[in-house]
DNA sequence: AAAACCAACAACCGCATGCTA
DNA sequence: CTAGCATGCGGTTGTTGGTTT
């Protein structure tokens, strides 16, 4: 009996040494894919086996999920979905999947390495702590503010017509074929602290299930959100004090040399203590690496 | 030209949760 | 009720390609 049991075991041990870890190659690919198109997803272990793949089904359905996927979007964040992705997080914090369950073709993996990437990178570059409220307050004062500009550029120059959607995908967002879940997040989101507090809270707000919105928000909803005082109230608590609105931001062509932009900067940073210096140059939001 | 460094992305790992027998 | 399995999630690590020294 025992003997049989260690043969089981280094049965399962040498099947564990022979699975194949690291990059795929194309050939791994075209087996997954060939055996999904026909068989369809899920059962991932058997799954694995039956195609043929020396894989661990979690690595086949990771594959699968995070790039194979006919639906996947490549390229960079548009800034609208990086305005999507703060905001979200704002609201959720490092819920990546369900955060990406609201940007179409986008990945939980892909969200949370660019949190890590850039947003993270911003918090070292200022040696604040990304989690902390100071940079949570930083981000809604400053880099959600450029984003917004960002989008509405992209979308003045872009759309002659009505629609902001530029990409494919954008477009069968909004095709028939695609039906658009509802409600809309962004007519969703409510008045929201810059803290998270509501973190632990999320499966209370929203989405009763994942079957919720999938559309990113449009250019008036956006521009909605932002000048909501109710929801910029409560995240900006302090922001009158400046005299400056959000809608004054755009006006003013934030990001370009401006020195009430300047001016303005070296009032908010030295209320919430971050560094003047920093602040007055470029080296505060290092807006190039931001798209 | 080559080594060192760094950023971005892909993939893995451990744990939690849900489902089912 | 519970054990076992499948799946999902978030954190972490590994790899690669580009840039700097």
């Amino acid at each position: 009996m025992r003997a049989a049991k260690n043969m089981t075991n280094a049965f399962k041990e040498e099947e564990f040494e022979q699975l194949k870890r690291g990059p795929w190659t194309l050939e791994e690919d075209n087996l997954l894919i060939h055996y999904v198109n026909r068989h369809g997803e899920g059962r991932w272990n058997s799954l694995a086996k039956l195609a043929g793949l020396k894989r661990t089904g979690k690595s086949c359905r990771l594959r699968w999920l995070n790039y194979l996927k006919p639906d996947i979007k490549r390229g960079n964040l548009t800034p609208q979905e990086q305005l999507a992705i703060h905001e979200l997080h704002l609201k959720w914090g490092n819920r990546w999947s369900k955060i990406a369950r609201h940007l179409p073709g986008r990945t939980d993996n892909e969200i949370k390495n660019y949190w890590r990437t850039r947003v993270q990178k911003q918090a070292r570059h200022l040696k604040i702590d990304s989690s902390s409220k100071r940079f949570i307050e930083a981000l809604q004062r400053f880099w959600m503010p450029r984003l917004l500009e960002k989008v509405e550029q992209t979308s003045s120059s872009s759309s002659s017509s009505t629609s902001t959607l530029t990409t494919e995908t954008d477009q069968k967002r909004i095709s028939p074929k695609y039906p658009q879940a509802e409600p809309d997040i962004f007519t969703e989101l409510t008045p929201t602290e810059p803290n998270n507090k509501d973190y632990n809270n999320s499966t209370s707000n929203t989405c009763a299930s994942d079957s919720c919105g999938n559309k990113l928000p449009q250019l008036p909803e956006m521009s909605q959100l932002y000048e909501d005082t109710a929801y910029y109230n409560s995240s900006l608590q302090n922001f009158d004090n400046y005299n400056v609105h959000i809608s004054e931001f755009n006006m003013m062509g934030f990001g370009q040399p401006d020195d009430h932009i300047s001016t303005m900067n070296f009032q908010v940073a030295d209320t919430y203590g971050l560094s003047s210096d920093d602040m007055a140059t470029d080296t505060y939001w290092n807006m190039e690496d931001l798209w």
